[in-house]
DNA sequence: GAGTGGTCTAGACCACCTC
DNA sequence: AGGTGGTCTAGACCACTCA
């Protein structure tokens, strides 16, 4: 089974349950834990690697709301038969390019430093007249457009950032050197006609079709420290949804 | 606070966590629990409540992912500043014409039953021939087009279905109903120019933008119970997205 | 009946934060 | 120093499944 591969390190920091649903997580997603298959029951894996068993099953709850595992009362646990592709979220067919081997790049379009409208401080839940950061941004791959990107961050939160750390680095990235972690995003996601200049930009033709999204994320204290207005090449991109329900989605 | 009107009922068979999650998840949403309060330690919860602080913690864990509540050691939880609107997942123009007082209905285009095409096999994961529901219906509001759909669906999931279930009861309903729960769900949003069908059922003009929809839902086995093929007039819809991560969104 | 996961308890020690 | 949440333990009883 490979399950007696697992190494518990009881003096590191990390926690145990986290020490054991990652190596099983690996287990799984390296195919040593063959799909379909039963794990030993929950007090064996608690002999086994000498921990309790709230602790194994810490460890089995993560992988099973991950959809690597599936659990039975009477039956035991079993390695999912169709493991979910990724755990969270979301993805797209940029993802997929870049998987392919092709190069994303990043082009700042324009940066400056503005004040909240009032429509913005009402959307970003600030005060009119605040200091924001305004960027925009295009997402090129292999040189053409697929993505043309409008944001706006308060600017204590990103103080320093100059056109060139865009260039190079993400936005959350940044962010996060500066100690401030975006946990919690809502995006709100349509489809329109590609205006004009968006077009020229995306290098489609003016009446194509282009998805539209609209991010607002936040900081672990519930702040707001992007506001994202961002238009996608239809024909080149795709939003994934996961959805879990215990007791059924709608 | 509110707090102390929680009831518990230990004779019933549903769990102590998930009572006292719904409860405080209703003072939350109902605002008797004030956004930015700080509740009550787990250790004065679990005296006040009587239960033991595993409980508790499992109760405020389950707030915590879904962002109703934000925990910080050494400070407490706290009732989240701008909590989530929804739990989970996904929501429309749809749902807020509906909260608007406007009746959604669904019409059935066509029912049928035919057997998997090489295409459609691979796609739902069965074998070539296998026996399927073909359903083709559309979501219409005050008499007009919202939203086109078509599903496929193993027959033996919703053998007995005829076209006057569908027309009255929601597909996963249906499924419940045979003891069938679908439990996750994978969505591939896109978005492209309405065929002329399409336009023509959703009461749009050829070359308006639809949003289109690739859903495929699994039961608690992971077997594919429903692949739908959706297609929404992106003037009236909008897809939500919520995403949360403890380490930070990409 | 034997084994499984689901729930719950009553403790313990620790890292972190504020005062 | 005192309180908070984060982790872990070693038990217990139960509902469910299968033989």
């Amino acid at each position: 089974m490979g399950l007696e591969a697992v190494q518990l390190v009881r003096t590191s920091p990390v926690p145990l349950f986290f020490q054991l649903s990652e190596q099983i997580r690996t287990l799984v997603e390296g195919g040593q834990l063959k799909p379909g298959t039963f794990l030993p029951g929950e007090h064996d894996l608690a002999a086994l690697w000498g921990v309790s068993r709230p602790t194994i099953r810490r460890a089995l709850d993560e992988l099973a709301t991950a959809g690597l595992v599936q659990r039975r009362r009477g039956l035991g646990t079993m390695v999912a038969r169709h493991p979910i592709r990724r755990s969270s979220s979301l993805s797209s067919l940029f993802d997929d390019l870049v998987r392919l081997g092709h190069q994303p790049t990043t082009q700042v379009l324009s940066m400056s430093r503005i004040r909240a409208s009032e429509e913005l401080a009402h959307e970003m839940q600030i005060r009119r007249g605040a200091d924001l950061i305004s960027l925009r941004r295009v997402r090129l791959i292999d040189g053409s457009g697929l993505a043309l990107m409008q944001n706006f961050i308060p600017a204590d939160v990103l103080p320093l950032a100059t056109r060139g750390d865009f260039e190079v680095h993400g936005l959350y990235a940044l962010m996060r050197e500066r100690g401030i972690f975006p946990t919690t995003a809502m995006q709100l996601i349509g489809a329109r006609i590609a205006q004009r200049h968006e077009a020229s930009h995306l290098s489609i033709s003016e009446g194509s079709p282009v998805l539209t999204a609209h991010r607002t994320t936040r900081d672990q204290d519930g702040r707001i420290v992007d506001l994202g207005k961002h238009v996608y090449d239809a024909s080149h991109y795709l939003f994934e949804m996961n959805m879990t329900a215990d007791k059924g989605i709608s």
